[in-house]
DNA sequence: CTGAAAGCGCTTACAG
DNA sequence: CTGAAAGCGCTTACAG
């Protein structure tokens, strides 16, 4: 039925060789002939099989992209990003869902994308050292994003630097008692969001010369039900503090419901910053680090592209590369209240 | 060094025929043969490589989504929903995005997916009828949700009712001036939400025996800014409602900033009701209309998966399907006020 | 610049 | 139940 490539050849009077060569650019044709093999293609609406293609070729044309969870605020917006610039390289990219240990398992007993993909683009998925030489073995270039890694293309943003930006922001506003809303990892070290920003806080925190209370460190999941969860426990404390820093600003918004509900105005009576800058954050007041997570996605994507392109083998590459964040001060922070306040029950 | 189905083969002391039958659970195979091919198979670690075993047997085993963009919370969560069943089931999925009238003619134009995909879902993409016509010359499946379709697999929620319910609810606290926030079309009627919502709202109103002005009607993209830029327009109309019903949660927080901005109380002096049950509308207290998208999703994959395993001509099946939904009551809605209030600047 | 031919790694009738 | 062989639709050295 759909036209094949010998059609293309039939039709413009060449052999499918010239049809393969004309029809993807490469050098050494005729400019007559690659206009009437142009031709003949438009003609018959011929496109290339991508299976018999990536099979002779012996490439996939395919980018994995390893993520904890689609459909979350943050992995949605980097999908995007990655997804644009690849589909204009002419890429496909298949997603790779890893939430936990046992994915994490299963993952690295199957392989699933050997075969299949030209490179893997690894984003907040806690691999161990001994799962990096399984994928390094597996033969596909990797990238990595916002994970600890020894080598290789591995991205990430400041998160020091970031969550120090924040602490300080809150400090600056006169709080002494500033909570930290985080996350419990299964694998505790290899995704560098939370240890990296609660570092940050405490560096901060000592600049200041503030001491650091590890009680207004809570942990929850990182979603809204988690970050009010956290939340719920921290302003429980006998001495709540007059501050929230949270990992994500999904965590915040969880905070600042638990907030409205106990009562307390913010920031009268608490001040509440977040992570990301979230699409939501601007219609909340909230105050956050923002990161530009479709141009973060962009970036990865472009990185890989040139690993890809480099025909340098991934272990040779050591390409650590820092993605710019920012404060974003809003309505949810203000001077600290003076006044006590009982504990939420 | 990869292992290939012939070390396989080789290994197992069978043809490669043998091996590919019994890797595939295919019947017609010895108990003690199939033992031995899987047994070589791992020792081997051997997994068949995808391109070679597509070309050869003439299916992509991948479906492609259709939808106006990644990234956004509606389509990130479908699109989690979508994976998961055919992940499942072993069948790729291939995301291409859509977002407007130029993208929608170089779709058509390129048709990217052929010789692709095996089956496409279509989601809020407004084809047109000579659009559909092209698709389903191009030989896949096709499933759609949320859009205008004459035949074949369709799948929807009640929008006019839905949108029923939510007019009602404000209906019953006393409101009588109810503005709706909705979507300007580039191409009319197609995309489902925007007409039937209208629909279902006016039908609402005429039943509860309520003139329907047409200036409470305003339209933004359907986007946080879009929502507050409407939400702007209606409150600033000589007579504004006391209530709005919106098309989606991001229109309705946009237009809780704006209520919030212009000190209006809610639902003191304004009452909102929006639609999705966002993941934040529980966090922030907006009443709703939730529906279940990544479920949706899920029904929406399953459909896929049975048209392809029919082996029945997509254009031979008519079969409309309605999802659920149903009405959160939060705290957005209350009583209609009896106050006047001035118009927003 | 162009073509004939081998080959990519599988699946699938067809025989037996 | 099993195998030999053709074929899926391209790309790529190798010659010329």
């Amino acid at each position: 039925m759909a036209a094949g490539i010998d059609d293309v050849a039939r039709r413009a009077g060449v052999s499918v060789a010239t049809v393969s060569r004309a029809l993807r650019g490469l050098p050494h044709v005729a400019p007559a002939t690659r206009e009437r093999v142009l031709a003949a293609a438009a003609a018959l609406d011929y496109v290339a099989d991508p299976h018999a293609s990536r099979l002779a070729a012996r490439r996939s044309a395919t980018v994995g992209l390893v993520l904890p969870v689609l459909g979350q605020w943050y992995y949605a917006r980097l999908f995007a990003g990655v997804e644009r610039v690849l589909h204009a390289a002419n890429y496909d990219v298949l997603p790779y869902t890893v939430p936990d240990h046992a994915a994490r398992r299963e993952f690295l007993a199957a392989l699933p994308f050997r075969k299949r993909v030209d490179a893997l683009i690894v984003v907040d998925v806690p691999f161990s050292a001994e799962a990096w030489r399984e994928l390094a073995a597996a033969q596909v270039a990797v990238v990595s994003l916002g994970i600890r890694r020894a080598s290789g293309v591995r991205l990430t943003i400041d998160n020091p630097g970031a969550a120090g930006l924040a602490t300080e922001h809150l400090l600056a506003h006169g709080h002494r008692r500033i909570g930290m809303l985080s996350t419990a990892e299964d694998d505790p070290g290899h995704v560098l969001a939370p240890v990296e920003r609660e570092a940050g806080h405490r560096t901060a925190l000592a600049a200041w010369g503030v001491a650091h209370d590890p009680a207004l460190v809570v942990r929850g999941d990182p979603s809204l039900a988690g970050g009010a969860d956290a939340a719920q426990r921290l302003l429980a404390l006998p001495n709540p503090p007059t501050a929230v820093f949270a990992l994500s600003d999904e965590m915040a918004i969880g905070a600042l419901k638990v907030a409205r509900d106990a009562g307390l105005p913010v920031p009268g009576a608490l001040s509440v910053v977040g992570f990301d800058d979230h699409d939501v954050a601007e219609y909340m007041g909230l105050t956050t680090v923002r990161q530009d997570v479709v141009v973060h996605g962009e970036m990865v994507a472009r990185e890989v592209l040139a690993l890809l392109g480099s025909g340098v083998a991934t272990a040779a590459v050591d390409r650590p590369l820092h993605l710019p964040t920012r404060l974003v001060v809003r309505a949810s922070t203000g001077p600290a209240a003076a006044r006590v306040r009982p504990p939420v029950a």
